[in-house]
RNA sequence: GGGCCUGUGGUCUAGCUGGUUAUGACACCGCCUUUUCACGGCGGAGGUCCGGAGUUCGAAUCUCCGCGGGCCCA
């Protein structure tokens, strides 16, 4: 019997069970999905490391929650995470706060977690107290050998009054770095050895923190834990990365009775021919590989923003994206398009010729071409271009071996070659001519009128000239024809453009 | 060494409380439109739903075993 066999007979058997048995599921999937145990609003957050400016991987955390806040309602806590002074760039302190405001998050408030030593200390002191953490002086290999056997080190024996005591004398600088640490007493016996006895602050004197006077530093799931709770965040989104962190910060949470948030962990994302790691981009720049962190070969989002890409474009793709927990291959493709959908009714339309070839034109008196600054919208108006007798047109289309073509908004042309030497010839106005022949309609630009400018590309720049109202005035983007989508970032002697995507 | 997550056309994604011709987008190809290889419209090709076994009348969906990718303790 087939399927639709079996759904008639049923339905004539036993018509009251059909409809919730065949019952069309119909859902249309707008965007994220649903987050669970939400009440009134949603708490939120996106915690960046002030290590350099952010990327694409922070964009996709930061609009992911923003989503949320937009859909819930609620606040949207900035929280910067310095609190690993070998994890602290001072200029990035300015880099990501220039960053946020390109992506347009709305966020309520900004904290520092530089500024919160004391509230960690508290929390590490109540779980001293509550008997869940020890201070720890082992040697760190012993302690892992240890671990591994799932065997208490002797330290773990100690009274929370002996543990309290000895942390008073860490903080007061007692220990030297490395020589004590504070550990979570978890469970030795867990099968994921990362679970167990992981540690809550450490002694660092050899790196020292710009905003920060201390020697005894928190580490991240302490810092974390504890701000989460205390900045009542409901639901935390983060990267798969971190599903150990949750689950050590979920002891923390236990320990001293909080209410635990709900996480989602979306998948690691990789992005074709990109190094999205800080440490490597850095480490490009000072080899002056990079020309800095907006070098366009680079995934951050000052170099999108360079290129001319859309923070709207980057929240629509990493929306599209979603929340899966499985790692992602990320395509420029993808954003290109996105940002196409954004730009291309706003981009004015203007020549643009790569590696410029003159060539004299016989036959045609000076005429003034009108090109439209975007196809069939009179109301955009017209570009004026002055036709004088030689024209530069593209060295590509010469050298397709074509002879035949139609100048764009002009008329159509012959070349000759005489000697090595080329010739133009004018061969009529009309269009249908061109179209019969299938000319190759390209563009071009009068000799002395136009204005150089170089279009530089993640493969390399080209230098060519364009029409002097393209590059009138900066950060606009253009569509030059038959090339693609530029930004336009200076307007010098020679124009710079950086070109966006076809 | 241990633990965890994940695997749907080239890329992303829907479906995954079992029954669909397996959804949509990008990219690609063709046609239409068009003084751009853009935009718009129409159409097309492209998938062993990682593999195997099992449960079932029926598996992308459930179970088990493999394999691949990723992450954590490092």
């Amino acid at each position: 019997m087939s399927a639709d066999d079996r759904e008639q007979t049923l339905q004539k058997l036993a018509p009251d069970q059909y409809a919730g048995i065949f019952e069309k599921k119909e859902k249309k999937k707008t965007g994220l999905p649903d987050l669970p145990g939400v009440k009134d609003g949603v708490v939120m957050r996106f915690a960046p490391n002030p290590s350099g400016p952010l990327h694409l991987g922070h964009a996709r955390a930061a609009f992911l929650n923003d989503e949320y806040i937009r859909r819930y309602g609620g606040r949207y806590i900035l929280r910067i995470e310095d609190t690993d002074p070998k994890r602290v760039d001072p200029e990035a302190y300015d880099m990501v706060r220039e960053d946020i405001a390109w992506m347009g998050l709305s966020i309520s408030e900004t904290i520092f977690q530089s500024d919160r030593f004391s509230l960690y200390y508290d929390i590490g002191k109540e779980l001293i107290r509550r008997g869940g953490a020890y201070v720890c002086r082992c040697d760190n290999e012993a302690f892992r050998d240890l671990k591994m056997h799932k065997t208490a080190c002797p330290c773990r024996s100690q009274s929370p009054e002996e543990a309290m005591d000895l942390f008073e004398q860490m903080l007061e600088g007692a220990f030297a770095e490395g020589e004590a640490g504070v550990r979570l007493k978890t469970d030795l016996t867990h099968p994921d050895p990362a679970m167990r006895d992981f540690p809550l602050f450490r002694v660092l004197t050899s790196t020292p923190h710009e905003r920060v006077d201390a020697v005894v530093y928190p580490l991240m799931n302490l810092s974390v834990a504890a701000d989460d709770h205390l900045l009542g965040m409901t639901h935390v989104i983060r990267g798969k990365d971190h599903i150990a962190n949750t689950r050590r910060q979920e002891f923390i949470f236990r320990y001293m009775d909080w209410d635990i948030p709900v996480y989602r962990h979306y998948g690691r994302m990789g992005i074709e021919g990109v190094v999205l790691s800080t440490s490597q981009m850095r480490a490009g720049i000072l080899s002056n590989e990079y020309s800095g962190w907006d070098d366009i070969r680079l995934g951050t989002l000052r170099a999108m923003a360079r290129r001319g890409i859309q923070p709207e474009a980057v929240r629509n793709a990493v929306v599209e994206i979603g929340t899966g927990e499985t790692d992602i291959q990320f395509s420029w493709e993808n954003l290109f398009a996105k940002n196409k959908e954004i730009i291309d009714k706003d981009a004015d339309r203007f020549f643009f010729v790569p590696d410029p070839v003159p060539v004299t034109i016989k036959g045609c008196r000076p005429v003034t071409a009108k090109a439209m600054r975007y196809p069939g919208d009179e109301a955009r108006g017209y570009r004026e271009i002055p036709f004088t007798g030689s024209v530069l047109l593209p060295a590509d289309e010469l050298a397709s071996g074509a002879d035949y073509f139609r100048l764009k908004d002009l008329f159509n042309i012959r070349i000759v070659r005489e000697d090595g030497n080329l010739l133009g010839e004018y061969a009529g106005d009309d269009l249908q001519e061109a179209r019969s022949r299938k000319a190759p309609i390209i563009q071009w630009l009068p000799e002395g009128w136009s204005h150089p400018c170089t279009l530089k590309r993640p493969e390399g720049d080209v230098s060519g000239v364009c029409e002097p109202e393209a590059v009138a005035s900066p950060d606009t983007i253009v569509q030059f024809e038959r090339v693609g989508f530029a930004r336009i970032d200076g307007t010098g002697e020679t124009a710079v453009a950086y070109f966006t995507h076809r």
